[in-house]
DNA sequence: ACATGTGTTGAT
DNA sequence: TCAACACATGTG
């Protein structure tokens, strides 16, 4: 039997991995409209990967491949848990197309050999060739070098490192000159950066336990799972504040307001609302995972989900904010 | 399997 | 700085 997800809550990688829409729905997510982990990141086998909003298991959305089993997510879950939201939409990044190897963080932008200074290129564009664009001594340089590049080739909907925003109006990102060692000054500061894996994950149920299958005799599963589910403490979680956040990462600003201001051509910012919807009190209500699927999530009982999840309310959002 | 686009490497 | 190859990833 087929597994059926709603195609609304279907995002391919080519519509996800546009950084506005991208950061901008992680931002809901990772602003406590839900918990961190409703967001995974599928291995998607020989389809390719894809990144799905879809299907709320174990306090997770995943979505659903017939052949996909829960196991096919544990990594994702995981790397969600262990990264801050910083480390993760880089991670998100550097996966879209053609962006999967290297040393920077950044599009279009490598070390140079010669020099150990940062070398932006664009590559194909306009015809073929490829574009030098120079070298910089940071990686930020480079990839907003990168950014401009590829905005003026590719239009507007060009997959950016920063938002297209900080190229659009006055306000170019602010971004911290470090000496040298940027890399590990950066890394230090995501780690302060860094939103708690639990403080975001509250959905999880107690009488979920029950629902989950403790006993496959996989470790990894059950670490992954027993992780998730863990009992949050709500009161004493660190309360994150979005603008404080949005303050460290430029590239992250006024996203929501990019969509409004910038008149951005077949970008379809429904798929965004209407996945974002899923997450209003009512929508989760609504959203019955047993209709989502005509079986059970790689064999696993999703029966207690859509109770579970009515108390997944703004209640636990509002308590954050 | 093929197309695409970026990382890497070497030459100039 | 330029050019070309390597290669991961998405797509049909």
């Amino acid at each position: 039997m087929k597994l059926q997800t709603p195609s609304h809550l279907k995002l391919s990688l080519k519509n996800v991995f546009e950084p506005r829409k991208l950061i901008s729905m992680l931002l809901k997510i990772l602003n406590q409209e839900a918990p961190f982990t409703e967001v995974s990141p599928g291995i998607g086998g020989p389809g390719g990967t894809k990144l799905i909003f879809g299907t709320r298991l174990h306090g997770t959305t995943f979505r659903a491949r017939e052949e996909d089993k829960l196991e096919t997510y544990t990594k994702e879950v995981e790397e969600m848990e262990n990264l801050s939201k910083e480390e993760y939409l880089t991670t998100l990044r550097r996966r879209s197309s053609g962006f999967s190897r290297g040393v920077s963080k950044y599009r279009g932008v490598a070390r140079h050999h010669h020099n150990g200074r940062w070398e932006a290129r664009i590559g194909r564009v306009s015809g073929n060739k490829y574009l030098y664009l120079g070298t910089y001594d940071t990686q930020e340089e480079a990839a907003m070098a990168y950014d401009m590049a590829a905005i003026e080739h590719r239009g507007p909907n060009a997959v950016t490192n920063f938002d297209i925003n900080n190229y659009m109006d006055k306000n170019m990102p602010k971004i911290e000159v470090k000496e040298e060692e940027e890399e590990e000054e950066e890394d230090v500061e995501m780690k302060q950066e860094l939103i708690t894996p639990n403080s975001l994950n509250k959905v999880v149920q107690p009488d979920e336990n029950e629902t989950h299958n403790h006993h496959q005799g996989d470790n990894q599963i059950e670490t992954s799972v027993s992780k998730l589910e863990k009992p949050i403490n709500t009161s004493d979680s660190q309360a994150m504040d979005p603008i404080e956040e949005h303050k460290h990462y430029p590239w992250d600003l006024c996203l929501d307001n990019s969509f409004s201001s910038i008149p951005i051509p077949d970008i379809s910012l429904e798929e965004a609302s209407e996945f974002l919807r899923l997450f209003d009190d009512n929508g989760f209500e609504e959203l019955d995972i047993e209709f989502t699927f005509d079986e059970p999530f790689g064999g696993v009982s999703t029966s207690h989900s859509s109770s579970s999840l009515s108390t997944m309310t703004s209640d636990d959002c509002s308590s954050i904010n």
